[in-house]
DNA sequence: CATGAATGAGAATTCATTCAT
DNA sequence: AATGAATGAATTCTCATTCAT
């Protein structure tokens, strides 16, 4: 049955291992400035044990991008599953959108990075293929999360995928700016702040 | 008088050449891909030519993004000047804005990779130091206009410069996406949907 | 015991490998004129090897210069030991060193471009830490030998440290005249030749 | 007759101020870190300017060694003038060079980087045609005077041309470690030191 | 004649990738 | 499988030299 053998289980952590080195690295130096050597030694491994597991680095920070972002829209998605009104799953995806960036304060310089491709339009094609699904698919999500509650009358009606880009891109400003400020207001603030916004704009 | 000598002419003729051509070459790469020699024959000119005007690659990235982003600043404060209420500015600084993406589309690329610094922590300060007071600026500047609007109770009272920065990212987000689009809806549409959801929110 | 890794061999041997080609391009051209591609070459390894074993450029050249002077200064000071009189010792000295530029007559263009820092004062204050004192120390040895043999009343009374630059500077004038002429007098001439002046002086 | 016509006035004292910087950048910078924009800006003219009067950088070097060295040969050769005994002649030389060199403390460098040729062998005989003959001029009238002395009876016989390079490498020795150091013996010291060693050997 | 902006060959250095052990 | 020394392409930057004004 499913069961992995032994060796598959190594192989997966040994890439679980480089790709977290890589994210810390990326989170520090940012995208272009980390180099496989530092990766390597954040890792632990030789630099040409990188190379059995990622083709090349291209694909090694494709595959980190990959799998850290996902990291960012479980912890989210799972905030909004049930079945409550929509402003308390707003309340909820932010607040945990907080929580994780409170939790892992470098990983925002590679989150940041991770949006728009760079380089090569071969390089675009790869990074497209790689890490816009993962945030595609997030945006598409919440789409449909407000598109069902706009069926149901909880609000009101506009496209669906722009609105989602623009609160989640909305939101990102807030956790940015709370990574760099020496003093943020609480968490509950800022989640208060961008929940009354989004749900009641700014009209008295 | 006033008038400036023709070697200034032609001197700040030739900056702004360089400049240009690596708006274009960074828009296109990206900050780190963007290289002197590519940049130069972009410009056409030498390599050498760039050194007369900038002292090395960092200083020439810097002040290029410094300027480009002081363009789009100014039309958006442009249109947002005048005695208008606060949904008439906003609609106004909206359209400028997707018109100037609109006239500069590879300028997109560029603009995302001028928000948030890489490298080595002294990069870091040195991109600080450039570019982010333009951003900060101008966020400042958005920050005080919507202050003005809650005094006067054309609004509810939020922390000003959260808002600022929750509208702009939020925005951006919308014109990346038209950007990236094959078709969108009109302009017209983009700026409706934005002003309809920072003014009046989602909630029906 | 005190062996070496095999690892530590094969670096050492490295290094010397590399250090020999940058004193053989050197010799040939110049502190100045000898770049990184040459000495790669001359050493049958890739130029970034180099770096692999040297920081930059300045230290290859810096460490080159320390182990070439160390070579000359332990013949010669091999050549003084022992309990001679001053006029054995300075005549053995001597000898070594024009023995050993017959068998490195390429070393001299090393030997004369080491004395003086050249370029920044930060450039000369890195050469001062790193020749100098091999220099300073080999002239500070041969002034102590000097200064017993005034106690000894071997000879006159001098300033021991600048009756050492002189002999020494007074005869590598004539080792580089030897590396300069077609054809010269006898090692053994030139031996006497300087014997004779040092301890006799030039009066009948 | 032999009068110079005003162009010609003006071009030797052109050249002469462009020899003359150079030879103050160079005493600063060493040979090789010397600039033709460095030498330019001293010489109060433009880089372009310096073309006209040299062909190329090397010649501009070349010549600047070759007027340096007479201006410090001049000093001392009309110190040894007259009918004096030997003695006193090496003793108003070795005057003249220590107040030279007080008077120039910069020059020195200049002075060193002069004596031996770098780069390619073309350079290396560039150089040679160019420098050489004087210091080898210098040396040869020295060697003469040396030579008159012995046949005098006034000092031993030598090889002549020996034993000028021995004295004046030897003294430059002295010269060096006068200009290096924070504080020295008086010149009169110096001078006396000299001409002790090199008259009376250091034998008792 | 004088200028100095422009040029581009050439140097140092970095780093992704390979491959013998 | 893992290693890390070696490689060399690619990049930044400098500076002697030219030439249009």
């Amino acid at each position: 049955m499913g069961a992995k053998s032994k060796e598959e289980v190594v192989h997966e952590f040994r890439i679980q291992t480089i790709q977290d080195a890589a994210m810390r690295v990326i989170a520090r130096k940012g995208k272009d400035a980390a180099t496989m050597q530092e990766i390597a030694e954040e890792a632990g491994v030789a630099k040409g044990t990188i190379y059995l597991y990622f083709r090349d680095r291209d694909e090694l920070v494709a595959k980190t991008f990959e799998t850290a972002i996902t990291l960012l829209i479980e912890r989210v998605e799972k905030a909004m599953e049930g079945d409550k009104s929509l402003e308390e799953k707003l309340r909820a995806a932010m607040t945990a959108k907080l929580e994780f960036f409170r939790e892992n304060r470098e990983f925002f310089r590679l989150y940041i990075s991770l949006r728009l491709p760079e380089g090569d339009p071969q390089q675009q094609r790869q990074h497209k293929r790689t890490c816009e699904p993962q945030y595609r698919t997030s945006i598409g999500r919440l789409a449909g999360i407000l598109e069902t509650a706009m069926d149901r009358g909880e609000i009101r009606r506009f496209d669906s995928h722009r609105l989602a880009l623009f609160i989640v891109e909305g939101s990102n400003a807030i956790v940015v700016q709370r990574v760099m400020e020496e003093t943020s207001p609480s968490e509950q603030d800022d989640v208060e702040f961008l929940t009354q916004v989004i749900m009641g704009g700014i009209r008295p």
